[in-house]
DNA sequence: ATATCATTAGAAAACAATTATCTTTTAAAT
DNA sequence: ATTTAAAAGATAATTGTTTTCTAATGATAT
């Protein structure tokens, strides 16, 4: 049993082939939109309905394992859970990139000056990327 | 002339009752999405098109003078531009808040790690206020 | 103040994104 | 192999946003 197959059966989803395409493009591609996952997936998989790949990246979401990334003027990304972390943009490509910051003491200080007890960070740096930089 | 139609004539765009109203409201309210404009502005100007809400609040991104805040499970908030801040979000009654964080060390840590140059930052903390957290 | 012109508001239609419904198929447990 | 609940796919329905068109209005010049 492969580590897609696995993440679906900890997670109390029942394992599909489509499912397991989406899981498996994800990991590949790290971030992906509903439409990229769709135009992916439907390349060796035809049939796929877009309503699957809504309902399975909304069950995904509720299971706890997979994320959506909101980025300042383009749909939603979406990306398999792991260590918190931050995203870098790139306003003139679109391209979006991980970086890990430690937003703890951001994070404290927050709490001190709400009140809040805060319980998730989502940081989005927007910018040039090198190339587009250099270009 | 008040500031309201100063900030409008400032950002070159014409001064009309409905887009005055939109900036009192958003002055008065500081985040508040498509619809809540809607809603509010539709008591005193009850005629006006909910697609006059779209075109105006998209004007006046155009010219900089209002920002879109993206907050997870909600719609987005529109506030009108002032210094840099970030948000808090009471994942269980919605409330958001703003709250000035420096994000200087952090920004200029990413770009090292990532060669960006970074030009905007948005963070938003989710949790639970004060009031939530309590009851 | 009035006339002119470009812009905007409003209403409706068009378009886009997302969710719901229904039937057939399929995964997984017995 | 049989059974059953869940999921896929197709489609319709809903929701959200943009476009189009005409009448109204704000800005500017007279
Ligand atoms: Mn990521
Ligand atoms: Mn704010
Ligand atoms: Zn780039
Ligand atoms: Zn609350």
């Amino acid at each position: 049993m492969n580590k897609f197959e696995q993440l679906l059966r900890v997670n109390h989803i029942k394992v599909t082939p489509q499912r397991l395409r989406i899981v498996e493009e994800l990991y590949g591609h790290v971030h992906m939109s509903i439409d990229e996952l769709y135009q992916a997936i439907k390349k060796k998989f035809p049939t796929i309905s877009l309503a699957t790949i809504y309902k399975n990246i909304n069950a995904m979401i509720e299971k706890g394992f997979i994320l959506e990334v909101q980025i300042p003027n383009q749909k939603s990304k979406y990306e398999l859970v792991k260590p918190s972390h931050s995203h870098v943009v790139c306003q003139t490509c679109g391209k979006v990139e991980d970086i890990t910051l430690d937003l703890d003491t951001i994070a404290h200080k927050a709490a001190n000056l709400t009140h809040y007890q805060i319980k998730e960070e989502a940081l989005v740096l927007s910018g040039l990327c090198p190339a587009c930089k250099a270009g």
